[in-house]
DNA sequence: AACGATAATGAAAATCGTTTTCAATTATAA
DNA sequence: TTATAATTGAAAACGATTTTCATTATCGTT
């Protein structure tokens, strides 16, 4: 996968290594749609390279965010699940039933946001937006769920 | 404390009984203008109750979470604090010097964010939204501050 | 192609936050 | 005051993450 190609090369331009596990890791995040768990990750990438380390998927994904090719998830669920970054200032849509995620702008909410803070004089610096809902091919899925 | 008694008042409602330790950990967490985690309760509750065990921390917050009284906050730092809860719908702008955390009014994005789902094909049922920055306080500190 | 320095690996142990177990204590309704 | 059942804190158990360490493998240099 093209994503995947030039992670490694991120990789190797900031001075590490290219092993048989950071390409199996590597190439399960870069093309998952949803976010993973250092766990799933593990699981996933075990059938690539069989070898693989619990221990050193960790170790992958701390070098992966530093270099600001994944990004944490926080949900409900737990705040310990990566997804691919995305390029520029953008926002999360969740599907609550699949986890399929998707990205959104939000360059135009930056003065809403500033004006918001203005009200209780507070500078806003930064800001977290996520949607939770149901993606198009869970939408008629969701009713036959026992909930 | 008002907002105090009044969540006693709901845990007695609710066949909980009033204890030395809950009566503790109700007035630190209620009158706290800042998210707290588990242990900074427990520190600040023994003061107190010194008696108070780390172990019914834990349980008195999450009959408060239960009870609709306190809600999870969710930071960079990470994603156990605890906060009061607002009424009715309401979002969160935190100061990244001192915590300090005040809610704001949120009702009039909720249109906005189903358009932004649309146009994915999702049909948004949450959101998330939390704004970071400095308080009043905070803005002149913090050019003295060691970054 | 072989070498050597050193980064990266996986297994096991350590650690941290949280939950469970359990016997003793205490709030509350009768 | 008493009886019952909820609550307590200490200790043990637990799961996720991190650290330690001896071994292995990458990659620039030869």
């Amino acid at each position: 996968m093209a994503e995947s190609q030039d992670w490694l090369t991120q990789l190797k331009a900031h001075g590490y290594r290219l092993t048989g596990a950071r390409r199996a890791v590597v190439q399960v995040v870069a093309s998952s749609a949803r976010a993973l768990t250092p766990v799933e990750v593990y699981d996933a990438a075990r059938t690539a390279y069989p070898a693989l380390g619990l221990v050193t998927v960790y170790r992958t994904l701390e070098k992966l965010e530093e270099l600001g090719l994944i990004q944490r998830v926080h949900q409900e669920q737990g705040c310990n699940a990566y997804l691919p970054h995305a390029q520029g200032h953008q926002h999360l849509l969740i599907c609550q039933r699949c986890g399929r995620a998707v990205y959104f702008d939000g360059d135009d909410l930056t003065a809403l946001f500033a004006r918001v803070g203005d009200e209780h004089g507070f500078v806003v610096r930064e800001h977290w937006l996520q949607l939770f809902g149901l993606c198009a091919k869970c939408q008629p899925e969701v009713n036959r769920d026992v909930s």
